[in-house]
DNA sequence: ACTGCTAATGCACACGTGTGCAAAGATCAA
DNA sequence: TTGATCTTTGCACACGTGTGCATTAGCAGT
């Protein structure tokens, strides 16, 4: 007895009730439902009483409980986001974006990475869902055909960002940037500074913007009339969807892409164009001298290395307050719209004329 | 009426009724009661039954209502995490620490920025207890002792992380990296490579690390039988604590620094040091060789950037980790420790011996 | 004085789930 | 056969809030 009292004293010290309508209304003399329509300003109520509880809920420090409110209106002004990673350069400006819209609308954003791991992202979306979230926001999602089925019974409105899944759901809504346009603005920078050799540095780990990506690519140089050899595309295998793993591979990818005699280097994304820049710091290589390189997204970290990389933008915080706002849309029983937004080259100093081939043609 | 029905059946369409124990009860011709202790594994039902009900509500696709489950058993697995800045490359990993060890625990995290504002850090913790979440982590916290009462009164497990308050509440816990050990370790770096005029350059934006990273320099010195000079310490004034804003003050610090002197300078954080490197790079500066820089942090992109940044390490995940760990101590009733975490030097390769001055004292 | 109308309030139920207690049925011992 | 014990089930209430409907009071008009 003596613990099950020490433990029950626990309890009520931290867990002490919060004070609800009803108490309220006791004070006050009145019902709890009075209470209730006082507080949210209901046309019902006089304004003499309006006032009066109003200042005894703030004497008594009230506050009301969402998750009751949430099962009587069946709302839960919450929604979830689902990323792969959290610590993602890319991805915390989509999430900032995302926070910041929906804040404003006074919801409430529950946040959970997957890693990369499409059974994790169903794991996710499932435990949002048993919590009632209003709505669901993906970035780089990769849920496949089999979890359609899955889906299709929890519809909750949703919206992907940059989905890496390569069939569609009518079911779902998307937000996106272009990657074709995107690839085609670098590489025609680099045709443009005189380059010919151009290489293309992938990675399986996010295989649509790949796929668009190079496909961008090849678009770009078959409209300067060059077809790529086979080896200047390189497409890394890493499990992983990190940073740290893209790095890597850029780093791993160097000495491949110096052996395939390109005198610039297209990346995926910065993260592999990182990895080339400290690959060439260690053996010495001039960048941009002796080897241009471009990447894709500008992160932060871009403008900040030496040299700061040219690199194709993604309007990332925006990518985040598009799908926030689709969302809202779809939430007020609008029609929500899917977008494509248009990525923009941000030429920096990572990129220059090619200097061991021959001269670039003047005009 | 024509529009009134078009919205019912909008509405009916979207959120058609999620099903309930009810529902299940109903089809199975049992009580409500049954069926919840069926899905809860209680002894009291059957073998035959639960695995009936069991099965039926996987063929209904029955889906837990967290919302009627949370208010009936007052705990809502929820914890509530309040940040300055999302896109912090500091604050991303140890919001990854959290939501990893939260996850495993069954928990799910609201995440909300205040951009270091103390009112915002208010108003986002009154709506994480309006959504009752069982508890609240905030990282880098402003809270000054206006908010003390109104703290008082919510009464939520909270455990701050690396706050920068400069007051202390018995009711709060923390978990802190020890600053001042952190700075005497770099600064002992700098002093055994033999340096001797070394500067220190912070923000006011986080008022708390600033000072006592400043005391951690200034006791190193000390030790070294050194006392700096008042333009070797240089506090930059900024309104925001973003990354971007800090690597402007680093941009902008260096030139009062050359004119100080100094040979070395060891900043308050990654960012700040970044600045320092860019702004030597545009002004052909070499790093180490003419200016050793240290950091404090050793977020991901300090061993990215060229030269790879000497700097001190703060292990950021197990920082998360260790928060998210407390708080679930709180959670059980237990009693929650502080902990001091101890910082690591990282040495890179933006630190050497000094050229300009006179040789170190060999030993 | 009676009727009709408006303003203000409360009753009772709903939302979906968990649980104490009673009750019914089953089993067993005497 | 009876009483006792155990197993299984359901009733009724609780959690805190919102709302349709009935009720009461007040007031004006006839």
């Amino acid at each position: 007895m003596s613990s099950s009292s020490a433990t029950r004293r626990v309890t009520d010290t931290r867990r002490s009730r919060e004070i609800s309508i009803a108490d309220i209304a006791r004070v006050a003399g009145v019902s709890h439902t009075t209470v209730s329509r006082a507080l949210r300003d209901s046309p019902l109520i006089s304004e003499e009483t309006r006032k009066r509880i109003q200042q005894l809920a703030l004497e008594m420090g009230y506050t009301p409980n969402a998750i009751a409110q949430s099962l009587q209106t069946r709302r839960t002004s919450t929604i979830g986001l689902v990323v792969t990673s959290i610590a993602d350069p890319f991805l915390s400006e989509v999430v900032r974006g995302v926070e910041e819209v929906a804040r404003s609308a006074g919801l409430s954003v529950f946040l959970s990475a997957t890693h990369n791991d499409p059974a994790q992202e169903i794991a996710v979306i499932e435990t949002f869902h048993r919590r009632r979230v209003d709505g669901i926001l993906v970035a780089s999602s990769r849920i496949t055909g089999e979890y359609k089925q899955r889906l299709d019974q929890i519809r909750v409105p949703t919206v992907l960002i940059n989905s890496q899944a390569e069939s569609q759901y009518e079911l779902l809504h998307w937000v996106a940037v272009d990657d074709v346009a995107g690839a085609r603005l670098a590489v025609e920078h680099l045709l443009t500074l005189g380059h010919r050799a151009i290489g293309y540095l992938g990675t399986n780990s996010r295989p649509r913007s790949c796929r668009q990506r190079r496909e961008g690519y090849q678009a770009a140089l078959a409209s300067a009339g060059l077809v790529p050899r086979e080896e200047w595309v390189i497409v890394m295998a890493a499990e992983e969807a990190s940073p740290q793993e893209d790095v890597l591979c850029g780093r791993r990818a160097l000495q491949r892409l110096l052996d395939a005699g390109v005198t610039a280097v297209f990346c995926q994304n910065d993260m592999m164009a990182v990895g080339i820049l400290m690959a060439c710091y260690r053996r010495g290589l001039a960048v941009p001298a002796e080897l241009s390189v471009v990447g894709f997204d500008d992160i932060e970290m871009a403008s900040y290395i030496s040299p700061p990389l040219t690199t194709v933008r993604q309007p990332r915080i925006e990518l985040g307050r598009l799908a926030m706002q689709v969302l809202l849309d779809l939430l007020q029983d609008q029609e929500g719209c899917n977008h494509v937004l248009s990525p923009m080259l941000v030429v920096r100093e990572s990129t220059a004329q090619p200097s061991t081939s021959r001269p670039a043609t003047r005009r």
